[in-house]
This record gives C-alpha cells, structure tokens and sequence, in this order.
DNA sequence: CGAACGCTTGAGTGGAGTCAAGTAGAGTGG
DNA sequence: CCACTCTACTTGACTCCACTCAAGCGTTCG
C-alpha cells in the first residue's frame, strides 16, 4: 500500500483501517521523478500535494544572489508538501534530491477526507505540524549551534527519520546528497561543510563516502550537538 | 467578540459568521497574565491551547548552557500554541514578553469544532501553517542573512503582522522586547544586536527607543533584509 | 581523452563573539 | 530629596570561527 509509510512509528494511536482506505483512495497517480527536478515553485496555485514514496525531496529558499537554503528534507513516507492543502499557494520551492517515486493526491478528494473523516484529517494535521517541529529545531540548530553541532545534529535528524521508515539500521544509511546539498541546509559554505567532515571522522563520529553515511558513535555524535529526538515524535 | 482578530487581513474567504460564533463559544476562560511569565513549558502535556488577545508572547528553546533561541514572536490575533491541539505536548517553551490578555480552548470544545465544522477546522489548520511559514522564513533568516539584515528583517516582519491587526501606522509601532530579546530571536549576542541598532539608526533606516520602533525608511529596510511579506499570506 | 562535477586543502580575511568597563534611567527606601 | 540598586543599554579592545579565494585532485561520463 502506497501509505505505509506514513506516521509509522510516529504516536500509539493508529490510523483506523477504514481512515486509512480513504487516504489510499485519494491518490491521484503514481510517478517517478528524476533527480534534480522541480516539483512546486514558489507562489504557484496548487491543487494537489506529494507524498514521497521513494527518494529524497528538499525544500529550500533561495536569497538574492541564489544562496540557497534547505528548509526541510523529505524521507520516504512524508507527506511532502500537504501544507499547500490549506494554503494554497507555497512561500518555497519543492526539488527532488535523487530520482524519486510519487503519489499526487488532489486537493478535491481533501476535501472530502475534511468533511466525511475528522479523525483523518487530524492525522493530516499532524502530519503538517511535525514539519513545523523540525523547522523549530532548524532554526535552533541555525541559531545556536556552530558548524559542528549543525552538522552533526544534522546528521542525526536524518538517521532518526530514515530509521523510523526502516531506511536506517541506527548506524549506517544511505544519504545521496552532496557536500553541497549539506551546507545548504546547515547554513554553511561547501568548503567549511567538508572541513567539519574531516573533523567529525577524525574524532570517530560519523563517516560519509559516496551517499553512505556511517555513525560510528551516535550517543557521542547525539551529545556534541544537543540532539534531543523527542520534536520529532516518533515511538520507542 | 474574542477573535476579531484572528486571521485579520489575512485571507480574503472569511469564516462564516456560524463558524466565528463556534469558535466563540469555544473559549474555556479569558484572563491576565503578568509579563515574563512561563504559559507552558516542555513537553507538559497540554489541554487547552491559548489565544492571544493582548501583548506579546514568545515561544524559545534554550540550548545546554540556557542560552535561548526565539522560534517565534505572537502578536494579539495569533492563536499562540494551537499545534499543541493535534500534537498534545509541545517541544519547546511559552511564555510572556509583556503583560498580557489571553482566551484558553479546552481542546474537547476543538474537537467538536472539528467534527462538526470542517470549514473552520480548515482555517484552524491554515493558522498552524502561517507558523509553520514564518519559521522556514527564520531559517532562511538565520542561515543566509547577516546580522544587520536579520536584524531588519525580524523588523519587517513583526510591523507587517502588527499592521495586520492594527497596532502599526506602517511607521512607528510598540515594541516592548529588550535588545537581549531580539538578540535571542535573531541568533546573535545583544551586544551585537546594540551595535546592529546603532548602525541601523545611522543609516536612516530604523530607530528604536523605550519600546518605540520607527521605521524611517521601510522600502530601503526591506530590501536591504531582503524581506519579501508574501509568506504571512496578508491581504492588500 | 577531455570536460564536468564533486571533493579536498591552504592561506588570508573579516564579521560576530567575548570580555570588560562603563552610562542611563526607573524604582525603592531612608 | 537623595543615595542605592537593578536592569538595560553602550562602547572599546581583542579573539576566533567561518568565509573567501585559489589551486589542485579524483571520478564519471560522453
């Protein structure tokens, strides 16, 4: 089922089985992206929202002169851009990271989960303010933390996300962004992200080559940068 | 009535006045709370969300050593921690800036609200996700600007939704936080906030005394912070 | 093979932090 | 009415983390 991912692991009470059909059968259609595309650009009408099957997806804003700020990265089973439901225009632009498989679901059919499923429409609501929880702990991580601890902490989020969706063994996962695409989200220059990647494998923290990353010491990596999992509700 | 603010200028389909008039009847108790006064801490569970009527009230995360971070900043109309309705417990601290009038809801009465009235769960929804939208604003804030341009665009912001409701001409409006205080929503040290001020004033752009700001000079101050007010979703 | 892209490293600079020493003003009490 | 206190604000000197600029390396792919 196209949904399984979403909220796993997130809160005791469950999706009812019925709620659940209803999502399944608001999908529009199914597709695959390629890396590197466009999905939303700023200030467009939408009329449906994605939700991430495969691949990675990336929110981001970008300044005057094309600095580019990630806001958000999407893992498998995030409701990527459900926000545009109320909203109906987005304030950012919503990218693919790595070739990606999609669901589209149209905001008419919304509309009728609002009406007929008040119970499911809370799960969605949910689901919008968990991404609200992590850009509260984006903007701690900008504010108050220095390039370490942003990267590392980072560097934590991600695993806890992937490993929620099972994409994560709580050591090793795979990660197909950039040294760039890093730096983007952390508020960081490319040079200095690969510079406090050095030093997190140098004091035995976390290795990245090639798209996998390992935590070779998550507590240590998780205290050096004042990761605390709970914003992110996820269960056990 | 209450929530004569709510979502003012904000959108231009309004609630229907049978959904104002739920959402009226919602309210649990309206009272006053002194300045600087903690409403809720920390992964408290919570059962009534809290209206903002009159005053300022700020929502931080403080790191290990209780340096503080600002997530956000509420002005009277804003429906300060109504996330914690779907999500039960919050991530992060509430509390007063200044002496303040607030209307708690009792989230059984939202749940009627939602059962009942899917148009006005819809807006309560789209109030979340204004939030939402300005916290990816002070991630791009705090991961792309610098210090004086923050400075500037925290200003913008807060006299764009304090005109909203009415409390700013588009010049000059109250502002009763400390240099220590906007140092801690902008992420940098008050001492730098002070010399940020200075310059500010220098260069004709803003000025700030005894809890009076004037902005002398909005357009050059918006674009010098590179403060677009499309997110906050205001009308005109 | 050459081009493109991502990664790596060094040298020098500068913006913001830290530390320290004040001043200004409001409120309190003798 | 004037010490006294407390808080907020102000300014200078020094430091350092992260940025910039620059050059070079390694892979992949056309």
């Amino acid at each position: 089922m196209i949904f399984d991912d979403f909220l796993r692991h997130r809160r005791k009470e469950q999706i009812l089985p019925e709620d659940r059909a209803a999502l399944e059968a608001s999908v529009g259609e199914v597709r695959s992206v390629p890396a590197r595309m466009t999905l939303v650009r700023k200030d467009e009408r939408v009329h449906f929202s994605t939700y991430l099957i495969e691949g990675l997806i990336c929110r981001y804003m970008d300044d005057r002169e094309g600095l580019r700020q990630l806001v958000a990265v999407h893992v498998p089973g995030d409701f990527v851009d459900l926000h545009a439901y109320p909203l109906k225009h987005l304030d950012h632009d919503v990218a693919t990271l790595t070739a990606c498989k999609i669901a589209t679901v149209p905001h008419r059919n919304l509309d009728i989960v609002m009406r007929e499923r008040p119970e499911l429409a809370k799960f969605l609501w949910f689901s919008t303010l968990l991404d609200a929880a992590m850009h509260r702990e984006w903007i701690f991580r900008l504010g108050r933390l220095n390039a370490m601890a942003r990267v590392g902490h980072f560097f934590c989020e991600i695993e806890a996300k992937l490993r929620a969706v099972g994409l994560s063994d709580g050591a090793s996962f795979e990660l197909a962004m950039t040294q760039n695409d890093l730096g983007e989200a952390c508020g960081i220059t490319p040079v200095h992200m690969n510079r406090m990647l050095r030093m997190l494998k140098e004091q035995g923290l976390l290795q990245m080559r090639a798209g996998q990353v390992q935590l070779l010491d998550r507590p240590a990596l998780a205290r050096l940068s004042e990761f605390d999992p709970s914003y992110l509700f996820i269960d056990e």
